[in-house]
DNA sequence: TCTGGGGTCCTAGGACCC
DNA sequence: TCTGGGGTCCTAGGACCC
């Protein structure tokens, strides 16, 4: 029988923030989306105050004030290079392992015999947290979905400290009954709201529910979810990831803006860094999507648009991405839209390989991937945009910020990656 | 006044073809 | 006026994840 684990850093943005900053222990702590938006990562105080994941600031402002909550922008640089130290300790301690996401990595146990996996597990925590600062749960069970399960307990109760099995099944039973149907993987909002409607509250309910009823409203992934509660692993843990089919680059504006040069600044920098994803990758794009939109809270006028562009050659050449995108952006644009949110968004990804000319390429292919790869390295060594092109805006003042930019106007030092922002210890 | 970003997969419907 | 069936491809929209 298989059996997976899945290893979830706790409230892990603000964890990173607690590792530098050993003040916050105990203290609600929240960390902010783009421009301060949102909340997007809340430690166990901030959730026990009521703040909701998601929740906009500006509704939460005096409750912040009046708890004296330490409020963080993100500080994503810092948050991919603790991901990245937490996911080495992994490897070391087991041998396959599915990184799936920033915070959470599934492991495979089935090598492993069941009376070693406690002592496992319980090793995990220790040295995950001796060894970066950022505690994490874990939880076991026969698939995926009854990982997750299980981990989702290992939170909840104190006195698992962290570790939860439930492979057997007497434990699988109670951890069902034990797990609000919202809470299970694969059940958002609305899923949640119909299977609440017909007397569904539980994952144990879920499983009892009827297979039909489940299959015609949730489609196939709903009968995965029941086989993967019962027991039955649809999911197989994914060392490899899989290619990507897409990659997109978007940002919301703090204010509306409707300056068309300013526009074209932003996207222009959407589309270089774009470029650089793919590049990163190895990967070529042969369409591009554009897109623009007004601000998506206001119901009555909300504007939106797209477009798509169709490269001659599948392409990562900055210059040519920029190119094409603001071209595109001219079908798009409208006079007088404050514009709140630009993004592009790359598609039909192929692998590169050696150059394929096209009769008439206007693009010297060789010359021009030299030429990127010389300024990745660049920007590689020296920090992201030290090196990047006029469309996407030359002021660096900050005294005299760029509308488009966006806002981080609570963040931490980049303690791990950036030498002048190194912990000063005195 | 103020509300993130980057992904995946599935399904339904339309266009088109034989 | 009567008016099939099946396959493919594409897109938009919905739902979910972290």
């Amino acid at each position: 029988m298989p059996r997976f684990a899945l290893v979830d850093c706790n409230n892990f943005y603000v964890s990173c923030e607690r590792v530098f900053n050993p003040s916050l222990e105990g203290r609600p702590v929240i960390v902010l989306s783009n421009n301060d938006g949102c909340a997007v990562a809340r430690s166990n105080e901030a959730k026990a105050l009521g703040i909701g994941m998601g929740v906009p600031v500006f509704k939460i402002e005096a409750l912040l004030k009046k708890h004296d909550v330490a409020v963080y922008s993100s500080n994503y640089a810092l948050y991919a290079d603790m991901s990245r130290r937490v996911t080495i300790t992994l490897g070391q301690m087991v041998p396959d392992l599915e990184v799936y996401s920033i915070d959470e990595s599934f492991l495979d146990l089935s090598t492993f015999r069941a009376v070693d996996v406690p002592e496992l597990c319980r090793n995990i925590i220790k040295t995950v947290t001796r060894n970066t600062g950022i505690p994490v749960s874990v939880g076991v069970g026969p698939t995926k979905t009854l990982a997750k399960v299980a981990t989702g307990l290992a939170k909840k109760c104190p006195t698992l400290h962290g570790f939860c099995d439930i492979t057997d099944p007497v434990w699988h039973e109670r951890a069902l009954a034990a797990t609000p149907v919202d809470k299970i993987w694969g059940v958002g909002r609305r899923y949640e709201k119909f299977l609440k409607a017909r007397g569904i509250n539980t994952a144990l309910d879920l499983v009892r529910a009827d297979r039909g009823m489940i299959q015609s409203r949730m489609g196939v992934n709903g009968t995965r979810i029941l086989d993967e509660l019962s027991g039955i692993s649809c999911y197989p843990l994914e060392a490899n990831p899989p290619a990507k089919k897409g990659i997109g680059v978007s940002r919301t504006f703090s204010r509306g803006i409707d300056d068309r040069q300013d526009l074209h600044e932003a996207l222009s920098s959407y589309a270089e860094r774009a470029a650089e994803k793919l590049r990163k990758d190895g990967l070529r794009a042969g369409v591009m999507d554009v897109y623009a939109m007004s601000n998506r809270f206001h119901k009555a006028d909300f504007y939106y648009n797209k477009t798509t562009f169709r490269f001659p050659v599948p392409t990562s050449d900055s210059p040519e991405i920029i190119k094409g995108a603001l071209a595109a952006f001219a079908e798009i644009y409208k006079e007088d839209i404050p514009f709140k949110k630009l993004g592009i968004h790359m598609r039909e990804l192929t692998q590169e390989k050696p150059e394929q000319q096209l009769l008439f390429d206007k693009v010297d292919r060789g010359q021009s991937s030299a030429l990127m790869k010389a300024m990745d390295a660049v920007n590689a060594n020296m920090g992201r945009r030290t090196v990047s092109y006029a469309s996407s805006g030359l002021s660096t003042d900050l005294s005299d910020p760029k509308a488009w930019r966006t806002q981080f106007n609570h963040k931490s030092p980049s303690y791990t990656t950036r030498w002048d922002q190194l912990l000063r210890v005195t």
